[in-house]
DNA sequence: GTGACATATTCGTCAACGTGAATATATTCA
DNA sequence: TGAATATATTCACGTTGACGAATATGTCAC
């Protein structure tokens, strides 16, 4: 028994439904990230996104892992495949809207920005460790 | 002043992420619809009905259009490109489910069926209006 | 005008949500 | 073991949303 719940639309367009969360899953995008970038770029106290980071993942549209000390969430593709196009129709859009390219601004050169959290050592987004980061 | 306000992602998923506004959409389709139909097929107090229409339209999801007494609702497809294919994708999507099968199947034949709120005279929706209804 | 009908709005209540502040848990390192 | 760091959870509070019940508005027929 206690099977996991079958996926809901309601709470899938909930899920959408907030501007906070909305700008992790534009950070999320394709890439995994670590908790801690999202406090540095989002700006906001560390309980909210944790708080938000776990709204989505009971909403089963991210999933995390964790690394040591540190928690990635990354965008997890709804078993249906209508909501996997909604999803992606979403950050498509997201991509368009000037606030949210900001934001993947600030996440591709977050490598070589200094902190009040302190991203040493801090493990990098998939895409930036990826590339050598020109910008370092 | 008092523009019309930009639209608004998070009031737009906002306004799906609620079931009873999925069955009001799914119902309009394509298809402009009696707020009568509504109240008869949902089998919900009509000020709720009512109220989740108020809404949609406030998100600019639907547009309403009186005639008589008589208030028929359409679905208005957004100003941005990316919500109006959201938005398709998801009147897909409720096509898929049972619930909203059903719904449908109850919108159709409602030209021929009796009801306590004696849709006689009732304008029809135009899908069936256009068709001869053959059930009748 | 009055009455009947279709729809909209208001009111009160309750649950869900978003938030900051504080606290708890988990992991690593010494 | 204990300290330091990263993340999660709890608490209290204000706001929003959904609801049923009651009421108001708008339109038509007479």
């Amino acid at each position: 028994m206690a099977r996991k719940a079958q996926f809901d639309i309601q709470q899938f367009f909930q899920a959408l439904g907030d501007n906070t969360r909305l700008r992790l899953l534009n950070l999320m995008g394709e890439q995994e990230v670590c908790v801690c970038y999202f406090v540095e770029i989002l700006g906001a106290p560390q309980p909210k996104i944790s708080r938000h980071l776990a709204y989505l993942r009971n909403a089963g549209i991210v999933s995390a892992r964790r690394e040591g000390k540190w928690m990635h969430y990354r965008i997890v593709m709804p078993p249906h495949i209508g909501a996997t196009q909604i999803l992606r129709q979403t950050l498509d859009w997201l991509n368009e809207d000037k606030a949210m390219q900001t934001d993947r601004a600030r996440l591709a050169k977050a490598c070589c920005a200094p902190s009040k959290y302190d991203l040493d050592g801090a493990p990098l987004p998939a895409a930036v460790s990826a590339q050598s980061c020109g910008a370092c």
